[in-house]
RNA sequence: GGGGUAGUAGGGUAGCCUGGUCCAUCCUAGAGCGUUUGGGACGCUUUGACGGCAGUUCGAAUCUGCCCUACCCCA
């Protein structure tokens, strides 16, 4: 296979790196002849349909998934004013069918809302059919216009995991914001990716909504990478829309809903964050190959040393892993690229000094070799898997927490983003707001800051001096 | 909307102005055969392209026209 050889950019030139590392390991072509769409390899899709399982149940406990279609017809597209606003310059229309021109245009969906709600305002009656938690796994498309990237920024977005709830009051409603965000933070925990959970700034919030949440992560270069975000859409949509319920006393109400969303970014993090020089490195739980066997073939030998490996293929595929043997015809160092380029987490070597020794050679992903006794390979396995799982998690928010620094002026905050993301006070003004921007050269991503490390609390405002409250800065993609 | 630059095999480049070989070239690409196999093996044989359509010509990657795509600049 062609991308067995040859090596990686360093992943120091991130660019570079992430361009290399999609099509060398198998995730993405990008050679689709349309600007801004792109092909899933079927290696990139056994890891896609691993991601969205694990996001499947963590969602399936108590949402239920459904499907609504892609196109939308434009009156209902129309309804929502903020709505509209946000999106009319991204929107794909159908315009004809055949040769005929359409009496109602037809919008290819962007984001849903506006083709579940006409729905919900017949789905839901009273009371007793709240609160009401639907996902649905789609496509959306979206005409951008800024520089396109596999996986980032798309005109075909493939993989919208998106949620919409329904709730009595606006507290109810709020109180799914805060179980959507523990949701995801779970779900980017078994990814082993670090997050920072935050509020957006008022103007950055999705149109129309009361206000959003974000689920950010840092990419290797320092910028922030918007990988979840969660909206609480108050009654904006319901009054457009009509959803109303029956309450306890005979009267009609307005509902308050929230919507909350990840994208195939999630899998960029993925690959950005814990992949190396030598390609993928992937959590246990996601890859689509846990355990390589490479045995080690010598002429005088081979039939045993074939033998051996399939019985441990065996054996190990009985303990319900997902194990393969490479029986190919080419060096062992060459598979052992192969693999690694494709982030297994576990290989085994098993030669004539292992069948010898009565033992099997075990070299994770880091490179750490271990020898494991044959009659205890099941469990030793499982603990070399777990422990390799805790130790990505670990690297992971080492890395984080090193790509972020507070600073105290404008002129510190400008040097500091330049490499990731900076806490400041900011006093919640969008004249400093403006003003910070401007001199940092970056984004204020957010406020509300969720995280442990980050219990900062109130000070003066870095460009007026006033009280103010945390805020994150930082170059976005 | 206006202007510019580019498109050559799996990938990377040269050639184009000044038309001329069936052998352009590089790589860690593909196929086949043989010897190999504890960190990217080697030898031999071989495959493959000039963005698309039309035109000029004995002959077009090269010249002309139109189209498509990408990138850059200006409104």
């Amino acid at each position: 296979m062609e991308e067995d050889a040859g090596t990686l950019p360093s992943k120091k030139d991130f660019s570079a790196w992430y361009n290399d590392i999609l099509w060398r390991a198998e995730i993405m072509d990008v050679r689709y002849p349309v600007k801004g769409l792109y092909v899933w390899y079927p290696f990139g899709f056994a890891i896609r349909k691993r991601v969205y399982q694990t996001l499947r149940d963590l969602l399936d406990v108590d949402h239920e998934e459904a499907l609504f279609p892609l196109l939308i017809p434009e009156h209902e597209f129309m309804k929502e004013a903020e709505h509209i606003k946000g999106f009319e310059n991204e929107v794909y229309w159908v315009t004809h069918g055949g040769r005929n021109e359409l009496d109602v245009p037809l919008a290819l969906r962007p984001t849903s809302e506006t083709a579940i709600y006409p729905m919900y305002a017949l789905w839901v009656r009273s009371h007793a059919d709240l609160p009401l938690k639907i996902y649905q796994i789609v496509n959306t498309f979206r005409y951008e216009t800024r520089h396109t990237r596999p996986l980032i920024r798309l005109r075909e977005i493939t993989s919208f995991k998106e949620a919409h709830t329904v709730h009595a009051t606006w507290e109810d409603a709020e109180r799914q914001v805060e179980a959507a965000l523990d949701l995801y933070r779970r779900f980017y925990d078994r990814l082993c990716v670090p997050v920072l959970i935050s509020r957006r700034p008022d103007w950055d919030k999705f149109p129309g909504a009361d206000y959003t949440m974000a689920v950010d992560t840092i990419m290797p270069d320092g910028k922030t990478l918007q990988i979840g975000t969660v909206h609480h859409l108050g009654d904006q949509f319901s009054k457009t829309f009509g959803i109303t319920y029956e309450d306890v006393n005979g009267e009609q109400q307005y509902v308050y809903q929230t919507c909350y969303g990840i994208s195939e970014r999630s899998i960029a993090a993925l690959i950005s964050v814990h992949g190396d020089d030598r390609g993928l490195v992937l959590p246990p739980d996601l890859a689509p190959l846990q355990v390589v066997i490479v045995p080690i073939i010598v002429a005088r030998r081979r039939d045993e040393v074939i033998r051996a490996a399939g019985d441990l293929e065996e054996e190990l595929l009985g303990c319900g892993l997902r194990v393969k043997t490479d029986l190919r015809e080419i060096r062992p160092g060459a598979k052992y690229y192969h693999w690694e380029m494709r982030g297994v987490p576990l290989r085994i070597e098993i030669g004539p000094r292992d069948l010898d020794g009565g033992v099997v050679t075990a070299v994770n992903r880091y490179g750490e070799h271990a020898a494991i006794s044959r009659d205890q390979v099941a469990a030793g396995v499982a603990d070399m898997l777990a422990s390799f799982r805790d130790q990505m998690r670990e690297v992971a928010e080492t890395r984080m927490k090193e790509h972020i620094r507070t600073a105290d002026s404008l002129a510190d905050a400008a040097e500091s983003v330049k490499d990731g993301v900076v806490a400041v006070c900011w006093c919640g003004s969008a004249e400093c707001a403006d003003a910070i921007e401007e001199q940092v050269d970056a984004s204020i991503l957010g406020t509300d800051v969720r995280s442990s490390e980050m219990m900062t609390s109130a000070g003066t405002c870095i460009s007026c001096g006033r009280t103010g409250a945390l805020a994150l800065i930082s170059r976005t993609y």
